[in-house]
DNA sequence: AATGCACTCAACCGCACATCT
DNA sequence: CAGATGTGCGGTTGAGTGCAT
C-alpha cells in the first residue's frame, strides 16, 4: 500500500542543529511538560524541522538524563556482554545502560568494540573466535548457550514459585507486584533469550540431543510440564501479564529444554567458555582443549572479575523491595539483567552438572525464597 | 602550510510495528 | 478490516576533526 513520507522535508532544515533551535525544542517541550505529536511539534515550536529530526535530538541529545563522556570499562563490557545476548537491538541494550542512547552504543560499538573484537580474532557477530567455527559443531557451547541456560534456569525457578504461589494464594497478585524474572521473561532480553532458544537449537544440534534423552533431560523437562500445566489453570498473575505468562509458559517446548540443558551439561561436552578480563576489556585468545573435545573461549583474570555464585544475589533482588514492592520495570529489570550478567563466567557449567535430578525437584542453590519480594 | 587519510559521531533514511480512524 | 498515521529502531551517511605525510 506505499506510504507517505513522515514528514515533507522541503522547505525544512537539515543537518546539524543550531543552539537556538536546540533552545526551542527544550522550551517546548518543557513548557508542555513531555513533546506530544513529534510531528506537530516542529510547527508549535517554530522549529524548520521535521518531527523525526526533533525526536532524535530530543532522544539523542537533549533529554535532560542523558549521560555525556567517554564510555567506562564497565559500560562497555556490559554493551559486549548484552551484544552477545541480544545482537544489535541497540536499543535493548541502551535500556540497560542508564543514561547512554541506542545511537551513542551503536557508534561505540561499530567504531571501538567491534574492531578491537575482531583484532583479538573473536566474530563481532556471533562472539566466538573466528578460527573456532569449525569447532562449533562438536563443540555447541558458546556464551549464548550458557546465558541460554542460565535463563532456563531463571525460567523455570519463576514458574516453580508461580505454581507454589498460586497455591498460597487465592486472589490474584497486585499488577504492580514485582515479579522479577516473570517481568524480564517478558522483557526485550528474555524475548531475545526465546528467540536465541530457538536459532541456536537449529543453527548447532548437540551431539546429545541427537543421543537418546538421558536421564537428567527427562527431569527437568519433566519439571516444566509440570509446572507449565498447574500454570495454565492457575490465576496468580494480573491483567494481560497472566495471560501472556500463560501463554509463554505453556508454549515452552519440553523438549528443548532437556535439549539445551544437556548441551551444556559439562560432564558430556567439557569446555570452558566466556572470560573477560574486565581490566583491560582484552580477549585472551581462543585456545582449544583437544583432550575433552571442549574448548576455551577466552580467559580471564579472575582477579579482575567479581564473579557471583551461582545463586540469587538476595541482597539484589531485595534492594528496594524492603521500603516497597512497587518497583518498577527498570529496576526490577536491572536486577535481573544483573543476575544474567553475573552469572558464573569462569565456572564450567559443574551448576547443571550437580544433581540434576535434585535441581529438578529442588532447585538446589537457588533459594526460592529469594525470588520473592515480601508481601 | 597544504593535502590526504582515518576516525568519530550527529543526523538522516527507510523499514517495521503499533495504534488510530 | 483496511488504510492512514505515529513512533521506534537499525543501518548508513557525511561533516567535522585530528594526525601523518
Amino acid at each position: 500500500m506505499g506510504r507517505s513520507p513522515c514528514c515533507d522535508n522541503r522547505g525544512l532544515k537539515r543537518g546539524p542543529w543550531s543552539a537556538e533551535e536546540d533552545e526551542a525544542l527544550l522550551n517546548y517541550i518543557n513548557k508542555n511538560n513531555g513533546h506530544g505529536s513529534w510531528r506537530s511539534l516542529p510547527k508549535l515550536a517554530g522549529l524548520l524541522r521535521c518531527g523525526k529530526s526533533c525526536r532524535l535530538r530530543w532522544t539523542n541529545y537533549l533529554r535532560p538524563d542523558i549521560k555525556r563522556g567517554p564510555f567506562t570499562k564497565d559500560e562497555e563490557k556490559l554493551i559486549i556482554q548484552l551484544h552477545g545476548i541480544l545482537g544489535n537491538r541497540w536499543a535493548a541494550i541502551a535500556s540497560q545502560l542508564p543514561g547512554r542512547t541506542d545511537n551513542e552504543i551503536k557508534n561505540l560499538w561499530n567504531t571501538h568494540l567491534k574492531k578491537r573484537l575482531l583484532l583479538m580474532g573473536i566474530d563481532p557477530q556471533t562472539h566466538k573466535p573466528v578460527d573456532s567455527n569449525c569447532l562449533t559443531s562438536t563443540a555447541p557451547a558458546s556464551l549464548a548457550t550458557r546465558h541460554m541456560a542460565q535463563w532456563e534456569s531463571a525460567r523455570l525457578e519463576a514458574e516453580a514459585r508461580l505454581s507454589r504461589e498460586s497455591s498460597l494464594f487465592s486472589q490474584p497478585l497486585e499488577k504492580s507486584e514485582p515479579d522479577y524474572f516473570l517481568r524480564l521473561w517478558n522483557s526485550e532480553v528474555g524475548e531475545a533469550f526465546r528467540n536465541l532458544t530457538t536459532v541456536d537449537k537449529s543453527a548447532c544440534p548437540s551431539p546429545m540431543s541427537q543421543a537418546s534423552s538421558s536421564t537428567k533431560c527427562g527431569s527437568v523437562s519433566a519439571v516444566t510440564t509440570e509446572v507449565g500445566n498447574t500454570l495454565t489453570g492457575s490465576s496468580t498473575m494480573a491483567g494481560d501479564q497472566n495471560e501472556d505468562m500463560e501463554d509463554k509458559i505453556c508454549q515452552t517446548n519440553t523438549e528443548d529444554v532437556g535439549h539445551n540443558i544437556c548441551q551444556t551439561n559439562t560432564e558430556d561436552v567439557g569446555y570452558k567458555i566466556c572470560q573477560i578480563n574486565t581490566e583491560d576489556l582484552e580477549y585472551k585468545s581462543c585456545q582449544t582443549n583437544t583432550e575433552d573435545m571442549g574448548y576455551k573461549i577466552f580467559q580471564s583474570n579472575t582477579e579482575d572479575v567479581e564473579y557471583k555464585p551461582w545463586q540469587l544475589n538476595t541482597e539484589d533482588v531485595m534492594a528496594g523491595s524492603d521500603s516497597s514492592c512497587s518497583n518498577d520495570l527498570e529496576d526490577s529489570s536491572d536486577t535481573a539483567l544483573q543476575l544474567l550478567l553475573n552469572f558464573p563466567i569462569n565456572n564450567d557449567m559443574s551448576f547443571l552438572e550437580d544433581n540434576v535430578d535434585d535441581y529438578a525437584t529442588t532447585p538446589a542453590r537457588w533459594t526460592p525464597n529469594s525470588f520473592i519480594c515480601p508481601l
